[in-house]
RNA sequence: GGGCCUAUAGUCGAAUGGUAAGACGUCUGCUUGACGUGCAGAAAACUCGGGGUUCGAUUCCUCGUGGGCCCACCA
């Protein structure tokens, strides 16, 4: 029996149908082909976004459309769990601990914001299979990670060295540039007296405390007023002698043309420090306190200007300020200004890999194909090498020791896997015999998610397995992270495999508010899937994100979309219990066929050409004319008239012929069975609601309408006449309606004649003209379309 | 500052080298032998601006302007 209402709670009863009937389980001994998705673990914040409603929806489209064309589909679902705002979370919450107890606090609250994001996935009826769920902060996630970093070790791939990293003084702690902000605030530019062969020079700089740490002062090389001192000795107003130099960033229009160079005011300085090999000052601690600044040592930043700044005015060495506006870097959580600082730090090696990375990615299917131009641009511009360690706890540690001594790192052995360095057994340099340091650091999050191909695989030890998995039929993913997590993934399987690690790749846009902006909590303009999920059933979410799947291209929300796919589900269940009430009791049998009315032949044959049509365009990942396509087919076709026009032959056998009820019936299952399958993949539940009247007949032995064969387009029914003469009855129709709707008459009022005027004879379709359009007599004419009543 | 994407009725959006679907909204009518979450009708767009290619462009090219995403070292 198809259900009264569709909403969330028959959808809830499919879901638990299909986990209790392990419908979506893999078989690794399945002989059929594999297809394996390699999906994004979200961050486990809590909460499924629209971006992930989204995206998700998307390759649950794909998982579900390979199953029924017989793939083995192969699809795991992961977790995205350490990272700096959880360790934010949890301090809040219990404040700070010693690392071991705050990680298991850490990994209590991820396992919590889990299980909500799992149950919000299942509602949204996503179909993993949950057995292969994985979980970056497991102790297994752990080994396969480290054990990649050391054989990147291994390979020169991976090496530590001296870098700055972006730092909050105020939360003592190193951040990842994700975790900045901009801000834009008022501050002074302040012109300075520099000493250069007896003249004042004049420099511009908002951070004069920073001035004990200049190393250099560089000016364009293009400029005029300036290229006579290159490589001249200059004296700043703390009576520090440096160097001149030339560099072609610096703005001439710029303050004065001069810019001051020091370890390390902001990325600029670090650049220019590297690029003209220049020794680094520490200039300010942990703590943001100024070191080796003589009387501003231990004075804060600002308290630092202040200062600096009185004295230079005494001094006469302050000669202007001017009020700048300036965009500053500030920290996501407590927005106050980051500071640069100098530490040692692990880093991958990528600055020479981006041919071979643009020449891995280049063997993908990009869909859409213009994304991987994203890649491309992005690995020209790659200066540095990766910095893959962060100054945290709750993340993958780093699996080596450092000899300070001799300055050499030692990597764990293969065999104790995984490790934490700190809590183990101290142990000694093989050359000088002196204790190692342990790492403390853990790896930057995307060192754990760019081996995700790899870990699904079961890299490394599980060949089988891995040969079967990998690379991944499909690498899903936003378009927005293809530098960052496409990026990385490409380069790190292809260093440890040698193989490109996707065949294809499939990606998606944003998910904007309803006014076109990003959602974001200080506009107030988010939209919760929860509620929309209550409001509109989860099958009409999918359907919005069908529709929304304009690829890789950032979309409003659209309540229109969502409300229309309601109301084309509620279309669906009604047609569906007509069509229940009308095959009760029939069984299809192909000589049924044999008595087919042109009415009939029109609809099978029109069901034909979707069937093929919505397998392209699956083929293609195109979900948003697929759903169209089929919303347009169903409703208005098949219910706006097919339905009209099988009725009077339902319900009147004695009338009509029991041979052409039968032949109704066959059609009506043939196409409502063909629908059901074909949407299953965008709205599982209520394909499976409506698969119930096919359940166990003829050819559909399946328990689940996803598990059953996807429907195969058959050439024998198509008729292009039959669709002629049909689309010319559905018009004389529609002009019989506008008639009585002109003339306000209800549209079951009896007509007594109708002259029709057609270029081909309809007399294979006058029963119904006469029994659904209510006419008593029809005359026919041959010419030009016309349809007069009376 | 750089790269990429984008611009069509009130709104959202298809399509096309020969003046343009559909949906929502609006207006009018119709109660139903599945559905008023429905059915039938109606009004509503010189397809962002300039230039070019073409017999002809909304469609192709170019510049501009607006919007979006990502990236970036203005001290």
């Amino acid at each position: 029996m198809i259900c009264d209402k569709f909403d969330k709670n028959v959808e809830a009863k499919w879901q638990k149908y299909w986990t209790d009937g392990k419908t979506y389980d893999f078989d690794e001994n399945d002989k059929r082909p594999i297809y394996s998705i390699d999906t994004p673990p979200p961050f486990t914040s809590g909460d499924l976004h629209m971006g992930h409603v989204l995206s998700y929806s998307y390759f649950d489209f794909v998982a579900r459309y390979k199953r029924m064309r017989g793939f083995s589909v192969y699809y795991p679902q992961g977790w995205d769990c350490q990272g700096f705002p959880t360790e934010v979370k949890v301090e809040q919450k219990y404040g700070r601990k010693p690392p071991e107890e705050f990680r298991k606090l850490c990994v209590e609250w991820t396992e919590s914001c889990i299980a909500k994001m799992k149950q919000q996935m299942t509602t949204m009826g996503f179909s993993p299979d949950w057995r292969y769920e994985y979980k970056t902060m497991s102790d297994d996630y752990h080994r396969r990670v480290q054990y990649s970093l050391i054989k990147m070790f291994e390979h020169n791939l991976v090496y530590n060295a001296e870098h700055p990293v972006f730092w909050c003084p105020n939360c003592n702690s190193a951040l990842a540039k994700t975790d900045t902000d901009e801000l834009e605030r008022d501050t002074q530019l302040n012109f300075l007296i520099f000493k250069c062969e007896g003249k004042d020079l004049q420099i511009a700089t908002t951070r004069p405390e920073y001035l004990h740490a200049c190393v250099a002062v560089l000016f364009n090389p293009t400029d005029a007023r300036y290229k006579k001192y290159e490589g001249k000795d200059i004296t700043t107003p703390l009576s520090k002698t440096v160097k001149l130099i030339a560099d072609k960033d610096v703005e001439k229009e710029f303050g004065t043309g001069l810019m001051m160079l020091c370890t390390f005011g902001d990325k600029a300085d670090v650049v220019g420090m590297y690029r003209h090999n220049l020794s680094p000052i520490r200039a300010m601690d942990e703590r943001g306190r100024l070191v080796n600044a003589g009387e501003f040592d231990g004075l804060k930043a600002e308290e630092a200007r202040k200062k600096i700044l009185e004295k230079l005015k005494a001094e006469k060495l302050l000669v202007k300020q001017e009020p700048l506006k300036q965009v500053i870097k500030v920290h996501d959580r407590c927005k106050k200004p980051i500071e640069l600082l100098l530490s040692r730090q692990w880093f991958a090696k990528i600055k020479d890999k981006s041919d071979e990375i643009v020449a891995a990615a280049k063997k993908m299917r990009w869909v859409p194909d213009f994304a991987i131009q994203y890649l491309i641009d992005w690995s020209k511009f790659v200066e540095w090498d990766w910095v893959i360690s962060r100054q945290r706890v709750f993340g993958t540690p780093l699996p080596f020791w450092m000899c300070k001594k001799c300055n050499i790192a030692y990597p764990a052995r293969y065999n104790e896997l995984p490790v934490n360095p700190p809590t183990m057994e101290k142990r000694e340099c093989p050359k000088c015999k002196s204790t190692l340091e342990p790492e403390t650091s853990t790896c930057d999050c995307w060192i754990d998610s760019s081996i995700s191909p790899l870990v699904i695989s079961r890299w490394p030890e599980d060949t089988e397995f891995f040969k079967k998995t990998y690379p991944s039929s499909l690498r899903p993913q936003g378009v927005e992270i293809v530098r960052t997590w496409a990026f990385y993934t490409i380069y790190r399987c292809l260093m440890l495999t040698g193989v490109p690690c996707f065949k294809e790749l499939l990606l998606n846009g944003n998910v904007l508010a309803t006014d076109g902006k990003k959602m974001s909590k200080s506009l107030g303009n988010i939209i919760a899937p929860d509620k929309l999920i209550d409001d509109y059933s989860a099958d009409a979410v999918r359907q919005w994100s069908a529709l929304s799947g304009a690829m890789a291209k950032d979309r409003p929300f659209s309540y229109q979309d969502i409300a229309y796919a309601k109301s084309f589900l509620n279309k669906l269940l009604n047609a569906s219990k007509l069509v229940e009430k009308s095959i009760e009791g029939y069984e299809p049998k192909e000589e049924d066929r044999k008595h087919l009315r042109e009415t009939d032949k029109w609809i099978l044959s029109r069901t034909n050409a979707i069937v093929a049509s919505a397998t392209e365009k699956f083929e293609n990942f195109e979900f948003h004319f697929l759903t169209k396509e089929m919303q347009d087919f169903f409703w208005h076709e098949f219910c706006d008239f097919y339905l009209e026009y099988v009725k009077h032959r339902i319900y009147q056998p004695e009338i009509y012929g029991e041979e052409s009820k039968r032949a109704a019936q066959y059609t009506l299952y043939y196409a409502l069975l063909s629908t059901a399958k074909v949407l299953a993949p965008i709205t599982p539940h209520m394909s499976e609601e409506i698969y119930q009247l096919f359940k166990g007949k003829g050819k559909e032995q399946a328990k689940s309408v996803h598990l059953s064969s996807w429907p195969v387009a058959d050439k024998s029914l198509e008729s292009k006449k039959s669709e002629e003469i049909c689309k010319l009855l559905n018009d004389a129709l529609a002009l019989i309606r506008q008639h009585k709707a002109t003339n306000k008459m209800p549209l079951n009022a009896q007509l007594k004649s109708v002259h029709i005027c057609a270029p081909v004879s309809l007399e294979s379709v006058l029963e119904e003209i006469k029994a659904t359009g209510k006419v008593d007599s029809v005359k026919f004419k041959e010419g030009e379309f016309s349809v007069v009543v009376g």
